[in-house]
DNA sequence: GGCTATAATATGTATAGACAAATAAACGAA
DNA sequence: TTCGTTTATTTGTCTATACATATTATAGCC
C-alpha cells in the first residue's frame, strides 16, 4: 500500500479522505454488515467531488472486502467479516537475525536421486523426475530451532544442483533465485519422534509445529518443505487490521 | 473512441488485461526485481489507451506490492517477494458444515467474575474489570474438534451477558454482533494435559494444535480465545496467488 | 571540482462526459 | 396469480484534459 500523508488528516488527498470516513462507519459499526452505503451520486453531493473519485474509493473498499457492490442495488457494507490474517512466513535465516541473535545452520543430509512414489505424492508430480533432497536444522544462538525436510524439483530448477547448500539454507538462494506463483500453507502439530527429537535436542513426544509449504511456478511443481519446530520455542503471529 | 478496446479481448476489461499481462511478466521473472517497468507514456502507447488505464493498473499493482513507484523515475519492479499468505481463521461452525458434517457444540464452563490478574494480562487490560470465562467444546459428527477457551471483556462488550452461549458458541455471536479492528493470531502446538485430553477424547500428551486469537475495537481489548485442536485432525491452510 | 537554481519529466490526483452492462422494479399479458 | 418484457437506476469502464508534486538531470556559477 502506498504511503501518502496520513490517511484521514487535512492535506491528504481527497478521496483518501473519503475513505477514511467510510472505513471508520463501517469497522465502528456505525454501519453494521448489510447496511447500503450511500450511492455514488449521494457521496459526490456529500463530498462536492466527481463520480470517478467516489468511484475509486469504493472500489477500493469493495477490493479490500469491506463492501460488496451490485448493480442498480448499491453498495453494502459486507456481511460476516471474514476472520483471516496476512500470515508471514518467515525466512528463518533473516527472522532470527531480525531478532539480533546468531543464526546457525547445518546441513544434515542431501541426496539426489529419481523420485519415489512419495516425493511425486509430496510434489504433487506425475512420472519420472529427479529430486533433490535435504534435510537441514536451522539454530538460534546454539540452540536447535527447526528441522527442515525439503524436496526441489530439479527438472523445474536445474540450477539447484550448483549450490552448495553446506553453507547456505536452501530457502535463502530460492526465494532469491526462483519466482514462484503460488504457494500452500498447511500448520499442523505433531509429538516428536525419537529423530527428530535428537536432532533438535527435545524429548521424544515433546510437542512439534509442523509447518509445510509448497510452492509452484505457473502450475510447475518447485518445492515442498516441511519445517519442524519444538512447539514452546516458535509462534506464528499474524496481525491483522483491516484499514492496512 | 474505442475501437481498439475490442482486440483480442475475451470479454476482460482493459485494464484487466493489461494488469494481467503486467502480473505475468512480473511473476514470471521475465521482469526481475529493480527492473524498470514502461512509463506510463509507453503502455498507453502499446495499448492504444489513456493514461488514467495504465494509470489504474499501476496503482493497482503498487498496492499488491508488485511494483514501487517513484516519480520522475518511473515504476520498478520491486524487490524480495515477501513470503506471506492470507489465513482464513474460519469460524468453526461455518467451517464444519461448509464440509457436509454435522456440527455439535457443548457448553463446558461459563462463569462471570472480576478479572484474575492472569486475566487482565491474556486481555491486555489494566485495573479492575469484569470478564466472562467460557469453556466450549465444538464437535464435528459427534467426535470432539476443539476445545475454545474464551475470555470476554464485558466493559466492551455488556450486551454479551444477555446471550444464551449453551445453544450457541460465542464466536459465532461475536463475529455477527461485534465489529472488531485489530487482531493478534498466536499458532503454537503443546501437549494435550490431563483435563484437555479428556475433553477432547485423545491421549494425554498427544500434540495439539493451539490457535490463540485476540481482538480489539479501537484498541480496547474484545476478546481473547485459545481453540486447542487434536494435531491429526485439523489444519490451517492457507493458499496465496500473487494476482488473487 | 562542488554547489545551487532551473528545467524537464513521471507520477498523483481530480474533473466532466460518455457509453456499456447488470438488474431491481414496474408493467402487462396469459 | 405468475410469467415474461420493458424501463429506470446504479455501477463498470474508458477518455481527454488539467494541474500539482516530487525528483532527476542539467546548466550555470563560484
Amino acid at each position: 500500500m502506498r504511503l501518502e500523508a496520513k490517511r484521514g488528516a487535512p492535506g491528504a488527498a481527497l478521496y483518501q479522505r473519503i475513505r477514511n470516513d467510510l472505513e471508520v462507519k463501517i469497522v465502528s459499526g456505525a454501519w453494521p454488515p448489510g447496511h447500503r452505503v450511500p450511492f455514488e451520486h449521494e457521496l459526490m453531493e456529500t463530498y462536492s467531488c466527481s463520480r470517478m473519485t467516489v468511484n475509486k474509493v469504493l472500489s477500493a473498499l469493495a477490493d479490500a472486502g469491506l463492501v460488496v457492490r451490485r448493480r442498480r442495488a448499491g453498495s453494502f457494507v459486507s456481511r460476516p467479516r471474514v476472520q483471516s490474517a496476512v500470515l508471514q512466513i518467515p525466512d528463518l535465516k533473516a527472522e532470527i537475525e531480525k531478532r539480533g541473535e546468531r543464526y546457525g545452520y547445518r546441513l544434515l543430509d542431501l541426496r539426489k536421486r529419481t523420485a519415489s512414489a512419495q516425493d511425486r505424492v509430496r510434489l504433487g508430480i506425475g512420472g519420472r523426475a529427479t529430486v533433490l533432497a535435504l534435510r537441514c536444522r536451522h539454530e538460534a544462538e546454539e540452540q536447535p530451532f527447526a528441522i527442515e525436510d525439503r524436496l526441489i524439483n530439479v527438472q523445474a530448477v536445474p540450477d539447484v544442483l550448483k549450490q552448495d547448500f553446506s553453507i547456505m539454507p536452501p530457502n535463502t538462494w530460492l526465494v532469491g533465485h526462483v519466482p514462484w506463483t503460488e504457494a500452500e500453507h498447511r500448520i499442523t502439530a505433531c509429538n516428536a519422534d525419537n529423530d527428530v527429537a535428537a536432532e533438535l535436542g527435545i524429548e521424544p513426544g515433546a510437542a512439534c509445529l509442523v509447518i509445510e509449504r509448497r510452492t509452484w511456478r505457473n502450475s510447475e511443481p518447485i518445492t515442498a518443505v516441511r519445517l519442524i519446530h519444538p512447539g514452546q520455542l516458535y509462534d506464528l503471529i499474524a496481525r491483522f487490521t483491516p484499514t492496512a
